[in-house]
This record gives C-alpha cells, structure tokens and sequence, in this order.
RNA sequence: GCACCCUUAGCUCAACUGGAUAGAGUAUCUGACUACGGAUCAGAAGGUUACAGGUUCGACUCCUGUAGGGUGUACCA
C-alpha cells in the first residue's frame, strides 16, 4: 500500500503540474534517517526536460502534493531536489498491526505460486568426500531453494551426477588396490591418477571385511561389484554429509540416462538437422561460433565418444522439457568455461535462455588467526565438509558460507567460527531470538493477557526505536524477495543482522515487564513479530533458532 | 594471449542495481540499567573506494585504459 499510494499521490501532482506520463517514478529508503522515511528523486530526473533547476520543479510538485495525514505526517525538500517523505505514526501502526496478524507465517508470499523452480546445486560425482567448495555449493543453493520456496514458487531441488566413464573405472581401481595391499599384497601398484584420500582405504576394508579375499580375481563380475559398492559407500557418505546440514534433495538426475534413454542421440540429430554441427577431423564440431562464441568445440570425439559440453546442454534440454520456468545451476568457479557453450546450446535449440540462471561462486579459503589452513591437523589431508562440521557445527557452517556474496572469494575463519561468543556472527542473531523468547516467557508467566485486541493500540505513540524497528519489519518481505531474485542469500543474511541491530537497540531502551499496560501490549505485540521474523529468516537460511542459549 | 570474478577503514565485509555526510563487525580507547538474558547497548577514533581518464545534475556503482590477486581457457569432466 506504502507504494502505490505514493505513486498515487505523486502522479497526481505531476499531472496537475502537466508534466507528460512518460517519467519514471521510484522512492527509496535514504541512508540518513534525518531524511526521512522514504526519498523521490523525480524533481532530478525532470530537470533536463523542463529545463528548470530540480529544487524549483521540487517545490512545485510539494505544493500541488495532496496527501492523507493519517499516512504521511511530512513531505519536504532538500538540496539539490530530493522530496523526502515521513511517514505518520498511523502508518507504522498499520505495518505492525499487519505483520503481527501475518502470524507464524510472517514473510511467506504468494507472487511465485504455479511457477515451477528447478534448482541444481552440489552435483558432486559419487567418486569420493565432499570438500569445502562443495559446501559453499550445496548450502547456497539450498538457501536459494528454501527462498523461492517462501516465496511460493513449486521448487525442486537437484543433483546432477555422473556414474560412469573413466573416472568411476579410476575410482574401481584404486579401491581394487587397495583392497589387494590390505590383504597383504602391499607392493600392490596403485593406478597413477587414483583417488589417494583415506577414505578409499575404508572402502577396501569394508570389502575386505565381507567377502575376504573372494574378489581377488580381477574379472568383470568381480570388478562391477567393487566399483557398485565403491559408489554407494561414496554416495552415501556425501548424503549423509548433506544430511548434517539439513540439505535433502528431491531429484537425482544420472548423467547415464541421458545415453540410456537416447536423449544424447536425439540431440546430436537435432543439432544436425538444425545445420548447428558439422563434422571434421572424424569429430563433430559444435558452430559455437555462428552462436556468438569464439571458437567451435567438439561434442563427439573421433573417438566416437561425446565431450562433456553434449550431456550438459542435453540435460538443461531436459530440465526445459520437463516444464520448469525457472533454472538455477550453482556451480564453483572452475565451470566457468562451460556456461557459455550451455547456454548458447540451449537457445539454439529454441528454448529460452534467459529463464537459466547460473550462480557462479568464487573459492573458499579456510583460515585461522589470518593464516590459510590447507590441511587438516587431524588427518594431514586436505580438510572435508564432515571434518569442519564435526568442528563447528551446522549452524555455523551454513551461515558461514553465504554469509558473503558468491562473486567474492569467501574466507572462511576457522578461529572464529570455532568461537562461541559475542565475535561470532551466527550468535548474534540467535541471540536477538532467544533474548525474545525469554522476555515472551517472563511475559506469559505473569499476569499478562496474551489476547489482545490489537485496534486498542493504534492510540498510541511509538518512540524512536519502536519506529525504527517496525520499519526494519516491513522490509522483511522485499528482501527475501531480492535474496531470491539476485539469487544471493547474503542480502538476507545482512538485512537479519540489521533487524536484530534494531532490536538489540529496542530492548535496551524500551522496558516491558514495567510499562503500563497498554504499552506493555503494544511490546509483546513486537516483540512476537520480532521473534517471528528472527524465527523464521533463520529457517530460511537452514539455520536453528534456539529459545535459550 | 583471451574470458569471467575480485580490489572500499589495521583485518573481515556492506552500501537497497546511479543519489544526499561511503556504513557495520572486529581490533584499539571510553562509557551503560535494580541482569525483563552483558553472547547486549551507547560513544570516540579509523577512508584519495587500487590508479588514470570518460559519461551527467550526481559515480564505490556505468564505459575505456593501467596495475595487482583469483579461476578457467582440450578430441579431460
């Protein structure tokens, strides 16, 4: 409502002023509270055309600006001819009044109902752990997923993987080796670009354990088995990995069906057909380069087998068939040469390119006390997933990796996150959430009537800091909405630490237990909304909010 | 060489897609209620937004160039 009555009233003094339609109307929130609770910028916007200073255009529009007092309380002019706009204490009513009445589900909304959300995100191969990148990875595009999912867009969660090819027969070998060396053979040779992690040791003990020395015989039954256990112990492990942190995906998608199912061939024919490959060399060329790319690149090798570049634009083929509005692919920053070719893959195939969107996020670096940390001290491998969260927890594992934008490197502060105190972020605002609950519960343990009618309070007058927090709620919803739009959690991340800021600075300055009654009423009513909106933000970002701490 | 990402306070990062005096946390210094939870709050100090141009009423933000860091650049996935 706060909009469009803006909009309202402003497009009406503009056309008393006649000023032509074809302007562009936006009002922000100023930085600098002293400006006022919204800002317009049109009177800057207007100059050039109306070949008048903007202040003077300002001041028209102020004069032939009709508003309704019981919404705005202020409108006025600053240099160089911003009209600031100050909202009456009516209107902050009227934003806690509908929060509070939003209920447990404060935040949800409706705007992606019957849109259909694909949202691809891990896509490890079952060839071993998972790794820190892999971590940033799965909780950013889970966070992304649980917003679309607030939002009320119909998600679907996805993992892309590969059980075939080179590197599972290298994965099959090396457990092999290792599970000869642990019989006794140990001068057993160990395939030279094996998997040389501990875990591949656990593998072949396992095997050891349950068939003996019954697969010593490399044959092919014997070699199928192997590498079928050898995919699922890694399969499970990054499940249960994934599990620690909450993240359950609904659909895994098998590179293999692609070739099982004929969807490579059906796509090779159809790039034919469309006059988009050409073949040389004994190859089959993609014309990338008629498709605004640089150069050409191969799809099927002389070899007769295909590159990676024909399943993935296969499978995003797939993913449009299969009726999804709405792509997000979240990868690391080693794909980066792959979009492209997918992406024009994609729409030259006739599907639109512009419903894909590819999350890009740069490295993760650990480090502790400002040094990196490459190792595990533990182990004296390269640190896992499992290791960290066994270290610091999931709460803090997941905050900490989209706690910054995905285009920056991501450092990850292993002395900080360990800490368990003021330093860390995470505790911030579970903090703010537990502090809520607690002053709820002296609350209700007293003689206090929770049913209150809440039109009682509109007589009153909120003070400074109750107005700065009813603000801070009713951006509650448009930041989940552009966390979800820019695909980047950590513009939700920092509107929670904001919001819990201003709740801090509440408490601190506006008593509850010892006001009269009708402000006491007025505080639970925000301190509820307060909790709902601590609550439930963490959800989003798949992060506990405990009552006590 | 080429493509993409990054460079903001001592350190880690923001800045609502071009707005007003560039903000937080941390580290340093100072202060706070009868502890509705001090894992909090208030204040001080900290800046040539890597550099040089350009676009315009206005640039951390857009464009060009330079420097530095990262990731890629296969008939590997």
């Amino acid at each position: 409502m706060k909009q469009t009555y803006l909009n309202l009233i402003f497009n009406n003094a503009l056309y008393k002023l006649g000023v032509e339609s074809n302007y562009n109307l936006i009002f922000d929130i100023p930085k600098n509270e002293e400006h006022g609770d919204m800002s317009c910028n049109i009177a800057m916007q207007l100059a050039k055309e109306l070949k008048k200073a903007p202040i003077q255009i300002a001041n028209n529009i102020l004069e032939n600006l009709e508003f309704d007092n019981n919404i705005v309380s202020e409108v006025s002019v600053a240099a160089p001819g911003f009209i600031n706009i100050r909202y009456s204490n009516h209107f902050h009513f009227e934003t806690l009044k509908s929060a509070f009445e939003a209920g447990n589900d404060l935040g949800r909304q409706e705007i992606g109902k019957n849109i259909k959300v694909n949202v691809e995100y891990v896509s490890a191969n079952p060839t071993g752990l998972l790794h820190l990148g892999h971590g940033r990875n799965a909780c950013l595009g889970d966070t992304i997923a649980n917003l679309y999912d607030w939002l009320g867009y119909d998600v679907t969660r996805e993992y892309y993987f590969n059980n075939a090819g080179n590197q599972m027969n290298n994965l099959t070998l090396s457990i092999y080796s290792r599970y000869r060396q642990t019989l006794g053979n140990e001068e057993f040779p160990f395939p030279e670009n094996g998997y040389f992690g501990e875990y591949i040791k656990l593998i072949a003990n396992e095997l050891v354990e349950k068939y003996n020395d019954k697969l010593i015989d490399d044959n092919e039954e014997n070699k199928q088995l192997i590498k079928k256990y050898g995919e699922e112990w890694c399969f499970n492990t990054i499940k249960n990995t994934l599990h620690k942190m909450k993240i359950v995906q609904d659909v895994f998608y098998n590179e293999d069906s692609l070739y099982t199912d004929g969807k490579i061939q059906e796509l090779l024919e159809d790039f034919k057909q469309k006059g988009l490959s050409y073949e040389k060399d004994g190859a089959v060329w993609l014309k990338l380069s008629e498709m605004g790319l640089s150069e050409d690149r191969v799809i099927v090798k002389s070899s007769g087998e295909p590159t990676y570049r024909l399943p993935d634009i296969a499978y995003h083929k797939e993913k449009f068939k299969r009726g999804f509005d709405i792509l997000v692919d979240v990868f690391g920053a080693d794909h980066i040469a792959t979009v492209p070719d997918v992406v024009a893959g994609v729409k030259h195939l006739g599907y639109d390119e512009s419903k894909m969107n590819v999350v890009i996020h740069q490295f993760v670096t650990l480090t502790e006390n400002g040094v990196q940390v490459k190792m595990s001290k533990r182990t004296g491998k390269s640190y896992t997933l499992d290791e960290l969260l066994e270290e610091v927890g999931a709460d803090v594992v997941r905050f900490f990796f989209i706690m910054r934008s995905c285009h920056t490197h991501l450092e990850f502060d292993l002395a900080l996150a360990k800490e368990q105190s003021d330093k860390n972020p995470v505790f911030y605002l579970q903090y703010a959430h537990a502090r809520c609950c607690s002053v709820i519960r002296n609350l209700t343990s007293s003689e206090f009537n929770s049913n209150i009618d809440i039109n009682s309070l509109n007589s009153l007058t909120f003070n400074e800091h109750e107005v700065k927090l009813i603000k801070s709620m009713s951006q509650f919803e448009s930041y989940i909405e552009l966390a979800a739009t820019k695909n980047e959690p950590y513009i939700l991340v920092e509107y929670l630490k904001d919001f819990a800021s201003n709740f801090h600075n509440f408490y601190h300055n506006c008593r509850v237990m010892d006001a009269e009654e009708l402000v006491k009423n007025s505080r639970y009513v925000i301190l509820e909304t307060s909790r709902r909106i601590l609550k439930n933000g963490l959800t989003i970002l798949g992060i506990t909010s405990p009552e006590k701490m």
